[in-house]
DNA sequence: TTATTTGACTAATAAACATTAGTTTTTTTA
DNA sequence: TAAAAAAACTAATGTTTATTAGTCAAATAA
């Protein structure tokens, strides 16, 4: 053995992580990730069961991350405009500190097959209802815009989808997380115009 | 023959983006596009040179479509923030009406290979510049709001992502294309804030 | 009607793929 | 130092993949 023991597995995900990312889960072989760790791919299979366990595992680590944040924040006491503003921020630091898994969630859990895809759709589900719930009280109660709630929930979310990708934005290169955080929220809540 | 002829090789790109907007480009099979046109995988070769060229021409076609409207706006002598809702509404009515072959733009254009990819990167560059530079005048100008003009870019552009996806937005059930345009040119304007 | 073109077919190929089985080497533990 | 465990290896498997070659039938043009 040349490499430590302990992280062995950690590394083979950590490193299938990036290349689904870079990649996509279907063009990266299991080749590739071996390649990447300087070992053969059958060795890959002393440590994991399949491929597709190792995007499983990846993409129930981090809907967790985003359901236990999300409820946290459902059962404070802030008004529902605070809560969408804590929502925000979370998400913007769960995506800034686990970006190749993150952006998993954009294409590649399209890959999923049971019993992953049942958990992830209904972790996703969730999260959505609840921040649907948030957008449409806060619409009915007058503190946010009044408008269609799947269209403001679209909006936001989407809005911040630009940050999952590392072409467009690198984290230690242009602008912190925190003036991030600011300026996104700046843009969601008063918009472009000056 | 029993298909009508002139058709065919059309009906070949309209059912593979649709396939590849589904399942994406790695996953979509020779057989599967075959398949969902009754006829045999090889047959396909009679009409096209290979998978990589239906991709190809696919989105050498909308990013034409991206290139030639943005130039139109470009060359107006509408207000920088003029443009930019130009730009938005057309960006939109693009989506709309072409959603199978846009939302290639979203992933699968990493699959594009020489000299497609080439000629791809350099139309999205040129567009990403115009765009830019109009939000940069519009900074400078007051038009816009104060702010860093590469966040203020991709917050615009990912802020319209949503429309992509035919899960997240079917045309024909909730909310038509004007009314579209309006809330969403409404909310990068000025935000989700009454 | 005949000749030509078009578009379907079958069969075959070579490469890439995920995965299993069995073996050997290396590391850890007792 | 010996035994146990962990993790690498080689070899092989069956499947799926895109694509080519060659053939044949139907539609169109002469």
């Amino acid at each position: 053995m040349v490499k430590e023991k302990k992280y062995r597995r950690g590394l083979i995900f950590e490193e299938a992580a990036r290349l689904f990312s870079v990649k996509g889960y279907k063009a990266t072989s299991m080749k590739d990730i071996a390649n990447a760790l300087d070992i053969e791919a059958a060795s890959l299979y002393n440590h994991i069961k399949s491929k597709q366990e190792i995007l499983g595992i990846l993409l129930v680590s981090i809907s967790d991350k985003f359901h236990s944040s999300i409820t946290n924040v459902e059962n404070s006491s802030y008004s529902n405009k605070e809560k969408l503003k804590e929502i925000i921020k979370i998400h913007i630091r769960i995506v800034v500190e686990n970006q190749n898994v993150s952006s998993l969630i954009l294409y590649n859990w399209k890959y999923l097959e049971e019993p992953y895809l049942s958990k992830y759709v209904e972790s996703r589900r969730y999260y959505l209802s609840v921040f649907k719930n948030i957008v449409t009280k806060g619409i009915e109660s007058g503190e946010l815009k009044m408008a269609n709630p799947w269209v403001t929930l679209n909006f936001i979310l989407s809005s911040l989808r630009w940050i999952y990708s590392k072409d467009s934005y690198n984290i230690n290169q242009d602008i912190n997380v925190v003036e991030l955080e600011k300026s996104i929220l700046d843009f969601v809540f008063s918009g472009i115009d000056p």
